[in-house]
DNA sequence: AGGTACTGTGGGAGCGCTCCCACAAGTGAT
DNA sequence: ATCACTTGTGGGAGCGCTCCCACAGTACCT
């Protein structure tokens, strides 16, 4: 029967208004503590600090978003098919590492798919609505137009792998050159010479490093490239499988594989079972993520490991970097900065 | 040098004030048009819709969640540690569940770990400044407050396994008890006699509901159950391996092993294997979650699947109707709802 | 005719904050 | 004493929306 007053009068929680009266102090002075600006004497903090501690006072989010314009979130978008994201550990630890970069902060986090044309739809409007001030874009493809959406919007991204070597966004990557030459190096040092690699999907700027390291490690150790020992992949497993069955047909007389993921070394890996072949007896294998596939597989597989956590540290490093300074776009093109971490392989039983 | 004018003026986003000039009718009209209401005419709901698609309008949500109270936004809370998160299948496929189901909504969804305790700290804001209309709770053990903190706050929140069978909080859950007999039945339909059980965290109803399903399936088929087969894990690998070496060491003459998770079977294998073991020669085992581990197994391990992505969809769906539905606090205890989804065994070569 | 009800509409008030201008008070140079 | 800063502070205006009251118009009773 009650029925409570109309909207949520007083009773609800505290405003601004009520922590500066309690203090005995302006609104505007209590903005300030709040929002740790330095032109506040000791003796006032002190004063609206307890005083917002009585009333358990929380500022409106909505409110401040309102009036300053930001919102204090930043959006993780996965331009694939959540299966896939969950599929490939490379995303949980990428999220992991932006988590943990993002606990020192007010910033929250939202996560968004953008796999259907709906979802993309839904997502252009969110970007629109600024409803973010920030994104965080993880594997795109180069054909993707999202990037361009957000320059256009002038939205602070940062990108986990640029889409090419002229990427104008902000970009944090592993050095997929580096990591896929350590891979080829360890497996000629072990002796093996017919080497193959699956790659990734060949639109990922990526996976197509990842085949440079592979040549020209290979070159570079005095050995030719054998085409018919390149097989496109697509980072996943099924992917591997079919890679490896039709360089199995190619070139019966390989001796070493080397997947653009772990993923895609498990589906090697079964195509080499049904054909007979022993790992590493017969071919050794070396996989890329270092994921938990990785230590479970049997034999467990020797990985090239990226500091993915660290990458999505990099990220909102470098994106609360760009949210705080924005400033005239004419200036900003100059400081693009693109990160580019180490990998390391890591030895196992498979190779 | 131009420094563009104060906080964007005009030339920025379209406002619902701008929408209403264009169409020639009154602010409150859009607004009506925007948000659904019935009580407009077709041809002015036409002319507003004309305007709002040559504007480009998109209302501000800041200032729609201020003016009405409410954010267009739930939280996925999860109190354990991001690690656990993403090792465990269950969460992906949950996220997915969630993920699918939010898509036909306007709702946002935020990720939040409460692990450690300043995350804690920080969630207890962001509750406490209504910056969600709502939670999902994942994984919450017997003695978390959080349940209890979101009651006291009044907001809306389903849990996805209840912490005890009086629940108060809405919940949704799969049939863990009838899981677990499935599998034990399973094992006994084999001729396995010797079955013992490595739980899952006590802490956790489900875990429980699995104890008192493995019980009653023995007794029903009129076996005594031997308390000396039954050991503690905690649902992680580890955890998996050291309840079966503590088994093996107990009861070395045990022919089969329903383990509480994938994962913590994928423990026990390693033990087994270490006792050399054969699987299923020697000892059949069934694990629980039908995950990617299970298929990746070797020998791939039979498994109790939940239905979790339905799961995730379901908290969506009830969530959605608490919000909806908000009414005096009084009324409400009457119509929680626990939702129990059924499980499936799926078998494979452990067993 | 006058009442009563409903439908569709306009627009004031107000959500809780930030921004910024105004101004008091203090400090030091002239 | 005056001017010119600097520092700390109060409070008006306004962010873009929703809510709701007021009211014109129409329809259907008495």
């Amino acid at each position: 029967m009650a029925g409570h007053g109309a909207r949520g009068r007083s009773g609800g929680r505290p405003t601004l208004e009520e922590v500066a009266a309690r203090a005995g102090v302006g609104r505007g002075t209590v903005s300030r503590v709040i929002n740790g600006s330095p032109r506040v004497s000791e003796a006032t903090r002190a004063a609206v600090e307890a005083a917002v501690a009585e009333l358990g006072y929380v500022p409106n989010t909505a409110a401040r978003a309102l009036a300053a314009n930001r919102t204090d979130a930043i959006a993780l978008v996965v331009p694939e098919p959540e299966t896939r994201f969950f599929a490939e550990p490379y995303f949980s630890d990428m999220l992991r590492g932006v988590g943990a970069a993002l606990a020192d902060t007010e910033m929250q986090l939202l996560l968004t798919f953008a796999s259907s044309d709906r979802k993309r739809q839904r997502l252009a409007q969110y970007l629109a609505a600024h409803r973010v001030d920030g994104v965080l874009l993880v594997s795109v493809h180069a054909d993707d137009p999202l990037p361009d959406m957000l320059a256009q919007l002038d939205i602070p991204a940062v990108i986990s792998g640029p889409r090419s070597a002229e990427e104008t966004l902000t970009s944090v990557d592993s050095d997929n050159y580096g990591g896929a030459r350590q891979a080829v190096e360890h497996l000629l040092a072990r002796g093996r010479r017919r080497i193959a690699h699956i790659t990734g999907r060949l639109d990922v700027y990526g996976a197509q490093r990842r085949i440079d390291g592979y040549r020209d490690a290979l070159r570079e150790a005095g050995h030719e490239v054998d085409e018919l020992l390149v097989e496109p992949g697509d980072f996943t497993e099924e992917g591997g499988r079919r890679a490896m069955a039709a360089l199995l047909e190619r070139r019966p007389d390989l001796d070493a594989v080397f997947a653009a993921s772990d993923v895609t070394a498990a589906g090697a890996r079964h195509a080499l079972r049904e054909a007979g072949r022993r790992i590493p007896g017969d071919v050794a294998l070396v996989g890329y993520d270092d994921s938990a596939i990785a230590r479970h597989m049997d034999p467990q597989l020797t990985s090239v490991r990226q500091p993915i956590e660290e990458m999505g540290r990099s990220m909102i490093d470098l994106l609360l970097a760009e949210i705080a300074d924005r400033r005239p776009a004419v200036s900003r093109a100059l400081e693009r900065r693109h990160v580019v971490l180490p990998t390391e392989l890591v030895e196992r039983s498979s190779s």
